[in-house]
RNA sequence: GGUGAGAUGGGUGAGUUGGUUUAAACCAUCGGUUUGCUAAACCGACGUACGGUUGAAAAGCCGUACCGAGGGUUCGAAUCCCUCUCUCACCGCCA
């Protein structure tokens, strides 16, 4: 969320970057309510000034004045109410805006290509899909997963579901270990607000799994997480943080769940696009200030994975028409998938500046006072696709998928599948 | 699910016969004095949000709101009443 204040004072700046975003957004009906919220602001707090003057003085005779007083100041905030929550509404669905480096376009086609790393495997022999080499070695079923819970679901079985366990530890491992990330285990079911902090409300409200907890009436909103982003950024929230505690990185690996609305007839064959899915999340807390060097590390943290897995990919840095609603900056990490012969985004790392600690009410102290914190996440990656891309780029003739050495250990010493 | 207790500033924690109490005290933090350095001691500062205003800015001044959330009583609510949320304890049930 963007400071009213800032928009106030650089209108014309905001306008110029959000139309490079790409969205409809009215700016021009924002300033207008926040002119007129202001303006009742303004009459109501002098009223209440008489107000507070009258009780303090305790003169008898005032006090009908008084009463009559809170009668129009009870008018008054009522419209202003009013005005207020339509302002927060629409600022509240206002995007971030880019940092000025991102290549301004309207969709993916302006994504700018960083680089390309790892060489891309040349089969001699006829590959298959990660669905038929699922099928053949018994690994992957859909069929059942459709009958347990409709399209987009899937069940692994036997070594296919030790290599979702294998990649998940292993990467968890590398993100602790070697990165210095904190391995949280958190809950996948939020509260309202917590979907809030972080941008997935209430713009996105259609793309999310929403529980009923209480049959009787809908106060009290759950929320199944749509990444631990959710989770692991709004560990601060409502919170000053000492400036000696910063940077704080945080990891987990959790199931990630998303209604996938608008996006029928896409990809509904195999496992890359689903309802649910395990993801190990990279979530960052800094100064403001630190926010892009952290994106290059936290990419740098994602990218690791695959080089050490030794699978082909690319990295694109996202375009103001492409880019996320909380993001200012984001780097696409791609891999290489050799049945569909194209890359498939697999981690998605971006820098939120201060947009989301405003929501979230995140600070931290520095010597001039409190100040909002910076956020980053991103994927550290997709097991779903990290498998898929695994099992494709290191198949063998017979259908049989090697294991690399660096998940042996956690594949009970197999080398083949 | 039942009963009881509670929720106050960055933290601990006073204040609940309603009236300069944004709120004592202590800790933490910052500035200063003292000091060979550190420590200690002493002095001082120290909430947030929003609005207005002065200023080029840094910053200052004024106002309003906020003592879990929302509503109510009252001229006036941290303090009284209602609803909700959460925390703690005990009981019941349970992975």
């Amino acid at each position: 969320m963007h400071n009213i204040k800032d928009i106030r004072k650089n209108f014309e700046y905001f306008l110029k970057k959000i139309t490079e975003r790409n969205v409809k957004f009215n700016l021009k009906e924002l300033m207008d309510l926040d002119k007129t919220n202001r303006e009742l602001l303004q009459n109501k707090e002098k009223l209440e000034q008489e107000k507070k003057n009258i009780s303090k003085s305790k003169d008898e005779k005032n006090f009908q004045t008084s009463k009559d007083l809170s009668a129009q100041i009870n008018l008054l905030s009522d419209k202003q109410t009013l005005i207020k929550k339509k302002l927060d509404q629409l600022l509240s669905s206002l995007p971030n805006l880019s940092l000025d480096d991102v290549p301004v376009g309207k969709d993916e086609k302006s994504n700018k290509i960083v680089k390309k790393i790892g060489k891309i495997r040349s089969f001699d022999f006829n590959i298959k899909s990660h669905i038929d080499l699922g099928k053949k070695n018994g690994g992957i079923d859909f069929e059942i997963a459709t009958k347990l819970s409709g399209a987009r679901f899937v069940v692994l079985k036997n070594n296919f579901a030790l290599l979702e366990r294998a990649l998940i530890n292993f990467m968890l491992d590398t993100h602790t270990n070697r990165f210095g990330y904190e391995e949280i285990s958190p809950p996948v079911i939020v509260n309202e607000e917590i979907m809030f902090g972080t941008g997935q409300l209430p713009k996105f409200l259609e793309d999310q799994f929403e529980l009923k907890i209480d049959n009787k009436n809908d106060k009290n909103k759950k929320f199944l997480i749509p990444t631990a982003e959710v989770v692991l950024t709004n560990l601060v929230r409502d919170s000053v943080i000492n400036k000696d505690d910063l940077p704080k990185r945080f990891v987990a690996s959790t199931p990630c769940f998303r209604k996938e609305a608008g996006s029928y007839g896409k990809d509904t064959r195999g496992m890359i696009r689903q309802h649910q899915f395990f993801k190990v999340e990279l979530v960052s807390i800094v100064e403001p200030n630190d926010c892009e060097k952290e994106l290059e590390r936290k990419l740098n943290c994602a990218e690791e994975i695959l080089k050490l897995l030794d699978l082909p990919y690319q990295v694109t840095l996202l375009s103001t028409g492409d880019m996320g609603f909380s993001a200012e900056k984001t780097y696409d990490v791609e891999v290489w998938m050799p049945f569909e012969k194209k890359y498939r985004e697999i981690s998605s790392c971006s820098s939120c500046g201060t947009f989301q600690s405003r929501r979230m009410s995140a600070k931290y102290k520095t010597q001039k006072g409190v100040e909002l914190l910076g956020t980053l996440n991103g994927s550290g990656l997709a097991v779903g696709r990290l498998l898929i891309a695994l099992i494709e780029n290191n198949q063998n003739d017979d259908g049989s998928i090697n294991i690399p050495d660096v998940l042996k250990k956690y594949m009970n010493n197999i080398t083949k599948i």
